[in-house]
DNA sequence: GACATATAGTTAGTTATGCAACTAATATAA
DNA sequence: TTATATTAGTTGCATAACTAACTATATGTC
């Protein structure tokens, strides 16, 4: 218990900020040097958007795992830049729902091949299998602290 | 190969924000329930110098995979708090060594019983396998990003 | 219909992040 | 030994995170 309990403890600093922080700053660069004035919280938005177009902002923050405030301002700056619409929905007026405009659709295919290229230098001698153990138990972490969070 | 592509171009999704955010969430509630006003960013700090007390500024910031312009920040909130000391080198005067105060040392127990309750939670059915292998795939991630980060 | 409750989104306040440009101290090279 | 380069840390700027308090719309109940 005690021994086993010390390595728990480590995991934490080494899944928080290191290869996580590691793939975005690559990614980022990597957007930059495409000439790309995108950061990767905005794609991760536009990501979603380019899967699914017209999703309310709080659909938007479940996807991206954010709160409502964070996924505010997001939606701000991208509608600054103009890769973002927000449309009141007739059907509810509190809900606001985020289009892409006709600068961000064009967009999809170069971030695609860069994140895909990053991500090829990251996972260079990483087998499927184990991404699928790695995806899986962060599935199963997620799981274990948000659906008993009765708090 | 394409469809291959595709799946690890997911992996930065479920990994970036999901299950690291979920744990920080859930220890910064765990400290501030326990009456503790540090964040997780300042308490893996705090982690490293419990481990060696004494080290500089940039050893720290490479410990906890901050540049050091966060790290200088950082430690000036510890500051303000107290929780921590920086002592100028005597060997060279640009290396400022920190040092925990007073207060900031009997908190380790403290800290230590809320981070490995709070991993136990997390990782309340997931193997000590899986745990190795999720470390073993993140400090490789990490090395294919920096070790030949030419540019 | 009126009042209480729930929901979607915004705003204010604090902390943290990264990059780039800067200062000060040290090391290297002529 | 002076000029140049490197290194440790700080500061300015912009983006982003979370909490808590707020507005406005919808829903549910009496």
């Amino acid at each position: 218990m005690s021994n086993n309990q010390f390595k728990r403890g480590e995991l934490y600093s080494v899944v928080n900020g290191m290869a996580t922080t590691a793939v975005a700053r690559r990614l980022q660069k990597n957007f930059r040097n495409a000439g790309l004035d995108i950061t990767i919280e905005q794609w991760s938005v536009l990501y979603h958007l380019w899967k699914e177009d017209g999703l309310s902002q709080l659909e938007l923050g479940n996807r991206t795992f954010r709160d409502k405030a964070s996924t505010t301002r997001l939606i701000d700056n991208l509608e600054k830049q103009e890769l973002v619409l927000r449309v009141a929905s007739k059907e509810d007026r509190r809900i606001n729902l985020v289009y892409l405009t006709d600068i961000a659709k064009p967009l999809q295919q170069i971030t695609y091949e860069l994140a895909n290229q990053t991500m090829n230098e990251a996972l260079l001698d990483i087998t499927k299998e184990e991404i699928d153990i790695v995806k899986n138990v962060f599935q199963r972490v997620y799981d274990n602290l948000t659906n008993k969070d009765l708090i």
